[in-house]
RNA sequence: UGGGGUGUAGCCAAGUUGGCAAGGCAACGGGUUUUGGUCCCGUCAUUCGAGGGUUCGAGUCCUUCCACCCCAGCCA
């Protein structure tokens, strides 16, 4: 079996397959656009995007990389009330976070010219009618799910009426909530979305964009089948709860009787311990639970991008998820193990003890230092080396010490030889305690013929610890991050129970921890592994004095397992 | 009898004309290991929401039922 061909298979299998690729597949075959594929992500830039989008980013950005399409950006703009420039700019940033690149910049403000002649000419086709009742009014008319709604008195205004109405509201002459546009379709429909929806409205508001030139505003149902149309979008795919909108999608660009893409559905995302609803993450924010939108512990692309995650591993995820039409929790363990799966193979092993405890090694001569070159990747050399000193007073992890050692304890205990890290073998020979009983310093040997982590005799030692040289050491600020909520689902919770009260107390906890000196140059954004303790990156909080890591995540840790196994 | 959608393992998810229920995560065993990491090997659905039917044969076809999700913004 030849190797390159094994692996063309492989990359083969690799590609993500689902049901929007499939027909794909199908109308490509049946040449139904010409070979063409073009897709759109359609984000209103009233928030901060968030997991939740990573997916449909890599959804619609991933179907025009692998079909050789087109993939637009396109700012669904048409509520000025609620959207900002600020909201734009992080998206952008975003998006080209996630490794994607645009081939149109678009907005649909840019489109409100068009959109209004096409609303003129509804009006023209008798299609769509000025309505006067007030917003209450209209939803009494609506009627219920189960009842068929009344038509307005206004819906019989003739074309010449509704053109000269219309064109007042653009021109001002009414205040908000005067009167609105509407498709004249069926108030009986079953489909409650096609009770006469309306199409524009009445907004003195300053848009960021097109600043006050317009007063009135087009409806999402109105603009985003025109946008698609007018962009020449094949495949407008978007979340399940537009399902019924689409009805009205088809609606509206028949009635115009212009190019037609297709609308298809896919489940969002859910993800276990975590809330993607933007109310929701507006209130973690201002309430305080975390400290921004970019915090290391919000579902936000911003926050995820500052735990330390990397675009690749949200892509492997978003590739694993796959796309479906049920609705669906995924386990939040899947996003770990793709953060693990790619900082395994690219972040640099370093050193560092984030809960120390001094040992003194008795027989080390008070001035040496050793100056140890380590690889930075046990299995990547060419990752490169770097330089770890070691002297008399070394600082090792609490927890790899116990006085009175459990079953299958393999670490350090009275007596007990165990290897640190790339160095040498060392004993405990004696524990120093203080007043209170604590444990403040333990007093060790060590083998000089251990030197590099083995020895001539080639005997065995099971454990293996990490160390900072006590002396060397550089104090730094660690945050270390656990998950927001408690509950698997925050939003589906026993009566009376709210979100905000399933915040896990412990979600955060800073510690001071004592790094390898070469970790004091490392830049923000820097990711690295401290050996056995997790992946963690340099903070932008950080500075020359005072150095700030955040834990993306923790290794698998099997120890914690059999430990928590025996106290059953 | 409002309309629409969805049910395959703890989670995600393939399964397209009916023909041996993919794969991944998690979990659990074992091996390698100078990270209790990585890596490697193995186990994990006699059954597809439930019942009935058609068929030599049903996750797939027919039928009845059940559960869950979406829709009554001048939000998107």
């Amino acid at each position: 079996m030849s190797d390159t061909k094994e692996k063309g298979t492989l990359e083969q299998d690799a590609r993500p397959t689902n049901f929007i690729r499939q027909i794909i597949d199908e109308e490509i075959a049946s040449n139904r656009w010409g070979g063409r594929v073009a897709t759109r992500f359609p984000p209103e830039p009233n928030g901060y995007l968030h997991i939740g989008h990573a997916k449909s980013i890599c959804l619609n950005f991933g179907v025009a990389r692998d079909y050789k399409g087109m993939c637009n950006l396109r700012f669904d703009d048409t509520n000025p009330t609620k959207e900002e420039q600020e909201y734009v700019d992080s998206i952008k940033a975003d998006v080209r976070w996630m490794g994607f690149e645009w081939d149109n910049l678009r907005y649909a403000s840019d489109y409100f010219d068009q959109l209004y002649a096409y609303a003129e000419a509804l009006i023209q086709k008798g299609l769509a009618y000025v309505d006067s009742l007030t917003a209450e009014e209209i939803r009494e008319h609506r009627g219920t799910l189960k009842e068929p709604g009344r038509n307005s008195p206004y819906r019989e205004r003739s074309v010449e009426e509704n053109l000269d109405l219309f064109r007042r509201m653009r021109d001002g002459e009414f205040p908000d909530g005067a009167h609105v546009l509407r498709a004249k379709i069926d108030m009986a429909h079953p489909n409650i979305v096609m009770r006469d929806p309306t199409l524009y409205r009445i907004r003195k508001a300053t848009h960021h964009r097109t600043g006050d030139k317009w007063c009135i505003y087009p409806m999402y149902d109105f603009t985003h089948c025109l946008s698609d149309s007018i962009e020449g979008i094949t495949h407008s795919l978007c979340t399940l709860e537009f399902k019924n909108n689409r009805e009205l999608y088809d609606w509206v660009l028949d009635a115009l009787e212009v190019y037609h893409p297709q609308q298809t559905e896919f489940a969002r995302l859910n993800l276990s311990y975590t809330v993607v609803s933007k109310r929701r993450l507006i209130q973690l924010v201002k309430d305080g639970h975390v400290r921004g939108w970019d915090d290391p512990r919000m579902p936000t692309l911003s926050g995820i991008r500052r735990r330390g995650y990397t675009p690749e591993a949200l892509r492997e995820f978003c590739d694993r998820i796959g796309v479906a039409k049920a609705d669906n929790m995924v386990d939040y363990s899947l996003l770990e193990f793709c953060v693990r799966e790619h900082l395994n193979e690219t972040a640099p092993r370093m050193m560092a003890v984030l809960n120390p405890l001094k040992v003194v090694i008795e027989n080390y001569p008070e001035e040496q230092v050793d100056e140890f070159i380590f690889p930075n990747h046990p299995e990547h050399a060419d990752m490169g080396e770097r330089v770890v000193p070691f002297s008399r007073e070394i600082y090792i992890e609490r927890d790899d010490f116990r006085e009175d050692p459990p079953k299958k304890f393999f670490r350090l205990a009275p007596g007990k030889e165990v290897r640190l890290r790339y160095a040498y073998y060392i004993t405990c020979q004696e524990v120093i305690k203080d007043a209170n009983g604590e444990i403040v310093e333990l007093r060790c040997t060590y083998d000089p013929e251990s030197k590099g982590g083995g020895t001539p005799d080639g005997r065995k030692v099971k454990g293996t610890l990490h160390w900072v040289s006590a002396r060397h050491a550089v104090p730094a600020e660690v945050r270390l991050y656990e998950k927001l909520f408690t509950e698997e689902d925050p939003m589906d919770l026993p009566e009376g129970k709210h979100f905000t009260d399933v915040i896990n107390p412990d979600s955060m906890k800073v510690v001071t921890g004592y790094l390898e000196p070469h970790l004091a140059s490392a830049k923000a954004g820097e990711r690295c592994q401290f050996e056995r303790l997790g992946y963690f990156c340099v903070d932008p909080d950080t500075t020359p004095e005072k150095p700030v890591f955040n834990r993306t995540t923790t290794l698998r840790d099997s120890w914690a397992r059999i430990e928590r196994s025996q106290k059953k």
